[in-house]
DNA sequence: TATATTTGTTCAATCGATTGAACAAAAATA
DNA sequence: TATTTTTGTTCAATCGATTGAACAAATATA
């Protein structure tokens, strides 16, 4: 029952008569090694359920066609597609994927960095997490001679080939749909300005209340980790403050929820006394009552772009050229900001 | 720069004018090497940020000290919460693992057993999908010499190491609670009666029912995969049943939360009029308005349990004696089925 | 027929680390 | 001093697959 040896390509010489570089070569497809071998090689392969060594071809060839993705959680349904899209292109091309989550936390990231690099994989497709401002171990992937590929969080510093989205824009398209419905005091619960994407969100969402000629005192911009935790107490302190906003723009949906609670909590009627619109339409959003909007990051096209940027790379990699792949956001207008609807 | 040459025991060994075996014996603190000699080779490994090769060594010791562990989906706190915890205790024991999904797909779960087995992991812990019913690839892993520990869904034929709660206590608590708040006509929205998990509940179920003196008509228990989308129809179903149910109870959080959107989407008073009741404490399910009571299975102690269920078999693997632990559900009683509070 | 070319396979080294056996030097015992 | 024991290191094989070089046989060319 227990059929324990794992059959080599030594046990398949050995029934065919030849060697096993003979035996190797010809499931290797090489022209030298006869059309009749090479079917006799792969039909006693078959029978004898040959499964070639990993191990040994990844060390001899120096390549493990393996790829490390690192994402700040797996419970999101933003990073989760976009590695399940990485993972459809990437296994198309013979690569297999190790899957890792740092929990947006910088130590743990660096552990499952070295965690990657001791498995040997040929590259690591990554997105940063909140808490990582020190680039230091990025560096040493690519000081190992391991390809480097990041998506979403990523920071131009390390001159690496990036796929994301027009966060500037997003903003754009959320301050312009808000100042629609008549909003005139929008105010902005952010993400840390370290991190590249939540610095642009903010960038445009001054740039565009510029626009609109409204205000945004630095007061209506906080930034926070945009947990659930952290959406609830930044709306309860707006909703205290003298100056109370008409409508917020949260930069996670998460975070969104959080601050949709307090609002029902305070009978706060959403859209009509405050609008809010979140970021990265999880599909939560569009189960709650209000449902809320959000901004749309085609998760399945950055996971597709990234695995092949990543690809692209890795055969060329003394290709001096970075990509920089940058997708059109779009926004999902729900009733949570909808004055027309209602 | 780019260092890219990465130093070996060799390379070490020439440094101190030894062997390269001498180096290795020392790295790994065998007794017939000096103290000196380890001093010295242990301070040059350091100087030439030597890494060891582990292709090369799994390879010669024959164990990659990685484990595979494959789940149904990520996006899902339970079982992200398991695997969370799983890795935890498992890296404090030297080994790294690979977590890979099934998306709850039979074709999937194999490819990505295939691929595990490829990589030469150690062992893999799983919790089947859904549409498993054929356990042939399961039992090509035990074949192989790979270890197998099973979480939450696994079957019993297997005959492997397995962690898990009592489904059919749970059922108890949910059915017991239900008649304790005067419900009398109870349905369940159930998993399918193939996999075991979800069959121990209606078996509870039922059981319970009838220990209260309650029928159970067989029309009011419906199978399904327990989307959001099962959810919501099959409680639009109920609801148009010419004997409506006062109380539902779900064998998953997220139908369940389908289920409370039909709910509220046809103005019916939750719980007075249906009480509502899911499965696995998701996060979401203190979120929602009313929020829904649910059974929390513990993820943490089913990752920490398979785990070291999983330790204990790989160092005796020879142990006949297989481990079957079954946690204590425990119910967590919130608005959608408690009628006293409201 | 002699020589060059092509074809099919084997030989042997290699990837990097591990490990039992072998061996020489040092230390302990007789 | 001769012999045994202990200590520290080297030797050589191994894990399984890969690959360039070598070689013999078959085929083509002169």
């Amino acid at each position: 029952m227990e059929n324990k040896k794992k059959s080599t390509i030594k046990d398949i010489a050995a029934v065919l008569g030849l060697t096993p570089s003979a035996v190797s070569k010809a499931l290797n497809d090489h022209p030298r090694i006869s059309e009749k071998t090479k079917i006799a090689v792969k039909e006693a392969a078959i029978q004898l359920d040959y499964q070639p060594n990993y191990l040994s071809s990844a060390l001899r060839k120096g390549k493990s066609n393996l790829v490390g993705v690192i994402i700040p959680r797996v419970n999101s349904h933003f990073f989760s597609s976009v590695v399940e899209n990485i993972e459809k292109v990437l296994n198309l091309n013979g690569y297999n994927i190790i899957m890792t989550q740092s929990n947006e936390l910088y130590a743990k990231e660096c552990q499952e960095i070295d965690t990657l690099l001791k498995i040997q994989v040929d590259g690591i497709i990554a997105s940063m997490a909140n808490e990582t401002t020190d680039l230091e171990y990025y560096k040493k992937i690519k000081s190992k001679g391991t390809e480097l590929v990041l998506f979403d969080r990523g920071e131009e510093e390390l001159n690496v080939d990036y796929v994301g989205i027009d966060d500037y824009k997003s903003s754009h398209l959320v301050v312009d749909h808000l100042v629609s419905q008549n909003c005139k005091r929008i105010a902005h619960i952010a993400g840390f300005k370290h991190i590249r994407i939540y610095k642009e969100r903010i960038r445009g969402y001054k740039d565009a209340l510029e626009k609109s000629g409204l205000a945004a005192p630095e007061n209506w911009i906080i930034e926070s980790n945009l947990r659930l935790e952290d959406g609830r107490r930044i709306m309860q302190q707006l909703l205290d403050s003298p100056e109370r906003p008409d409508a917020v723009y949260v930069a996670g949906d998460i975070a969104a929820l959080g601050a949709l609670q307090v609002l029902l909590e305070n009978n706060i009627k959403v859209p009509e006394e405050m609008a809010l619109i979140g970021f990265s339409d999880e599909p939560f959003t569009s189960l709650t009552q209000p449902s809320i909007s959000t901004v749309n990051q085609h998760s399945d096209q950055i996971g597709k772009l990234t695995a092949e940027a990543f690809l692209e790379r890795i055969n060329n990699p003394k290709k001096k050229m970075i990509n920089r792949i940058i997708l059109e956001p779009e926004l999902i207008i729900r009733q949570s900001s909808n004055r027309n609807l209602k």
